[in-house]
DNA sequence: AATACATATATCTATATATGCATATATCGC
DNA sequence: GCGATATATGCATATATAGATATATGTATT
């Protein structure tokens, strides 16, 4: 409203979001879908948990809306929710008043 | 596969770093760090825990290198590490291949 | 060096979380 | 419908974590 920062969130929010990056586990599962939508078959034998554990994880970031899943026949695709990631940490930064430097843009450290 | 990625983070490193802010006592710590530096003592006032838990946290957030701390007579005061946090954004979303929209600067995707 | 003040660590407890096994649900092919 | 396959959920348990109180460490002042 007073114009620096754009929008609220509270701590609440972000911690839940955060939390759900905050596992080596889900974030190999994070890494995983961002190269390509997979099913939870496929996923269990990438990270080499049982499926139920898998599952519950991929439960947690569907509920962080870091994952979306579809079903098709048989099979549940996960896939990463890119919008989401980035609203959340550009938001993030903004929120701390954080300049974000495009990674791409220029080479200069 | 080459180019793609520009560099290379492990789970670990990430985890850890997100963890840290996964939780919403930190969080709020980190809010009010991104104002202003502040004294141990004040953190504590302001979030409403005990000394040493809000202690603690700020271990947490130091072994993450997302605050820094210097020593000034008794006091100890914290500040944010602002090229860290933006550091751990915008190398997160490079390494899942998610484009950063600037806030302000530019509309295009 | 003794005392006061600020911060950090030790220890404990309650709660949360990750995981596995067993089982339930859903979908397909027959 | 029945069996096979894929995914989700219930339950138990081990570990991790947040929190408090008590104590230790560090710093300034006298």
């Amino acid at each position: 409203m007073s114009g620096k920062k754009s929008f609220i969130i509270n701590e609440k929010m972000f911690s839940k979001y955060f939390k759900a990056f905050g596992d080596p586990s889900r974030l190999k599962i994070v890494m995983l879908l961002s190269v390509k939508e997979m099913a939870v078959g496929d996923i269990v034998e990438a990270i080499g948990l049982s499926q139920p554990t898998v599952s519950r994880h991929l439960g947690i970031l569907r509920e962080a809306e870091i994952v979306v899943d579809r079903r098709d026949g048989q099979n549940v695709y996960y896939s990463l929710n890119k919008s989401s990631v980035e609203t959340c940490c550009t938001g993030f930064c903004d929120c701390l008043a954080i300049p974000i430097k495009m990674p791409h843009k220029s080479k200069k450290k």
